[in-house]
DNA sequence: GTGGCATCGTGCGTACACGAACGATATGGG
DNA sequence: CCCATATCGTTCGTGTACGCACGATGCCAC
């Protein structure tokens, strides 16, 4: 069976098709994603400002800060996040008092999420580092290469 | 201060420097690294031929396909994983009998994980369509882009 | 208007991910 | 030989991440 993948490649080699290599799990995308996540989540952590805000956090933060009030569904359509995740962050965040909530009027299924004075004071607190982490995330590449990391990522997300 | 950083932009373009843009959540490395892990975690998961296998599991077991036996810390370094994630993800694949472990002869502190049959038969089952998943996800790059993807995320990782 | 279907938030179970602390073992320098 | 230091695996706590099932509510077609 070894031998069985091996002579796969040999014959995929042969016909010269489009440089069919062997499978190296540190060539496919998924594995490559998987740890590049993993650096800029570590980067984020210790740049950001604050050790107890992780990135998803950051990012709810951020889009309540933009839209003023959002119920929470929206919240995590908008930054990509199930809704059962996004109840443990939502959770998480109301607990240290950067959130709050109030039932929506028109509509009694939903709960209207809003920054409180804490939570804009640190948003806009983080907002400053948040150009450093992504700066830091991407130094080994040059300008253009970093424009076509970007593309090429919001391309297949 | 809206006005600031659009005007810094016109400088910018104007003066042709690296294009700073107003800060989007959605233009960070970081998210889009994360949607994109998102995206090809599905993928992984719906195509990979076995949806109790996953993306972390699949890893560690071609990892132990091609080296036979290795250490638990061993393998967690060859695949990018905490020791503490490793510990959860061997322990299950031991659950499902897909991994062995015997004590290092040599070292005491060691243990040495191994595929079991079952383990080898599940691996080079999988293998079959490792190719298709990463090819599902790049499906919306040409062959260049594609290259050039996997050669920056390296890069960054 | 009401009944079928969708949406919203919640709760549960499972799986990564990692820091921190721990005990057991290994190793190198004095 | 022995002690300081490092490595190995485990455990605990916290935080994503998502499928699934549930109850409450909304909405639309009939």
């Amino acid at each position: 069976m070894r031998s069985n993948v091996a002579k796969k490649q040999q014959e995929s080699k042969a016909a010269s098709s489009p440089t069919s290599r062997p499978y190296r799990i540190e060539e496919q995308v998924g594995y490559l994603l998987r740890r590049a996540h993993q650096r800029a989540s570590a980067i984020f952590q210790v740049s950001i400002g604050d050790p107890n805000i992780t990135p998803t956090q950051y990012s709810s933060l951020v889009k309540l800060n933009e839209y003023t009030e959002l119920s929470q569904n929206l919240l995590g359509r908008l930054v990509g996040m199930d809704k059962a995740t996004m109840q443990g962050v939502v959770r998480r965040l109301k607990e240290r008092g950067l959130v709050d909530s109030r039932p929506d009027p028109g509509d009694a299924r939903r709960t209207l999420l809003s920054l409180t004075t804490d939570g804009q004071r640190l948003v806009n607190k983080l907002l400053i580092n948040g150009p450093a982490v992504s700066r830091e995330t991407l130094k080994a590449l040059n300008a253009q290469e970093q424009r076509q990391l970007l593309d090429l990522l919001s391309r297949i997300a």
